[in-house]
DNA sequence: AAGTAATCCTGATCGC
DNA sequence: TGCGATCAGGATTACT
């Protein structure tokens, strides 16, 4: 489930269950899903064996599990080479976390958290758990498309904060509106300088991240906003109000549970969110504009749609 | 350098 | 019922 509002209700609903759990299997059932691990399946599979989970994080639409390794296996002395002086990297239990699961839903993917043994149809990866506290469970990975993925990568230090890492193949992103830290004013700056239409920059994840096609349409469509509107040609005030109406829709949607529009996009448990009944543009083509009355209309961009109210929402230029 | 199209995929659904 | 076309909530890559 794709958009911020639906990976942080993932994150949320994983957190209690899989924080301090150990992993006693993986299976990976469809090696594309590992497309974006740094390295070969075997080695995502023995990297995250016997590994314990740390609570998720989250930053846009990416989420990771920071993740202790299996402690290595003591060699038994007489087959240390020489004597070189080990250095004693075990034993870190405060160290903090050094790499982390990154899990991506992409377009379709879904986490599903199940009694051990319970299978889903189109699961690419499985992992199964060992809590100390409830027990063996299962974590069923699901992506129809496979634009999603999961993948064991490094934790970086963030560059805008101290004591904080993120995966190294999400650094490259931005903080996203919910975030205590986003920047507002630099993305405002970056926003003014854009030659772009507005709802290909609020889908540029380096510039803010977490907005997807659904919540673009709508934050658009609260703030009175065609989606071709040239970003160099908002006001600040404009593209304040704009981001307040982000905010709102983003935060609107995570207290109702996300957006479901069939049982493709659900939480933790398989259950659907609610946010689908609150939507005023998008896949309302052809209904009368809540505001206005007017008919919704859907138009082609970037390869999908784009719904708006071309009342409300006029192309404003010069 | 920055902006935009092309591409990666499967499965559900719709119209003929 | 069958079959092809269409559509789907994203991000990276390769161009211009």
């Amino acid at each position: 489930m794709p958009e911020l509002p639906e990976v942080e209700v993932v994150r949320a609903g994983l957190e209690p269950a899989i924080t301090g759990a150990t992993v006693t299997a993986v299976t990976v059932l469809d090696e594309r899903s590992l497309r974006r691990h740094p390295g070969p399946p075997e080695d995502f599979v023995d990297r995250l064996t016997g590994a314990t989970l740390l609570a998720p994080a989250r930053r846009g639409k990416y989420m990771w599990v920071p993740i202790v390794p299996q402690p290595p296996l003591r060699e038994p002395v007489e087959t240390q080479p020489e004597s070189a002086p080990l250095p004693e990297l075990v034993e870190g239990g405060s160290e903090s976390p050094s790499s982390a699961l990154v899990v991506h839903l992409g377009m379709s993917g879904q986490v599903l958290l199940r009694e051990p043994s319970v299978e889903d149809r189109l699961t690419r990866i499985r992992l199964d758990l060992a809590h100390p506290d409830h027990g063996a469970l299962r974590l069923n990975f699901v992506d129809q498309r496979i634009f999603g993925s999961m993948a064991i990568d490094e934790l970086v230090p963030v560059t805008d904060a101290r004591s904080q890492t993120i995966p190294s193949q999400v650094a490259h992103i931005a903080r996203d509106p919910v975030d205590q830290l986003f920047d507002e004013s630099a993305f405002l700056r970056k926003l003014a300088v854009r030659k772009t239409g507005i709802k290909r920059a609020l889908l540029d994840q380096t510039l803010v991240s977490g907005i997807g096609n659904i919540y673009a349409d709508e934050a658009l469509w609260a703030a009175r906003i065609h989606y071709e509107q040239p970003t160099n040609t908002l006001s600040r005030l404009r593209a304040k109000v704009l981001l307040g109406e982000v905010r709102a829709v983003l935060a609107k949607a995570l207290a109702e549970g996300g957006t479901s529009f069939d049982t493709q996009y659900l939480n933790v448990n398989g259950e659907s969110g609610y946010f689908a009944h609150s939507l005023n543009a998008y896949g309302q083509q052809g209904e009368p504009c809540p505001r206005c009355g007017r008919q919704i209309i859907r138009e082609t961009f970037m390869n999908r749609g784009s719904h708006f109210c071309p009342f409300c929402q006029l192309l404003r230029l010069g």
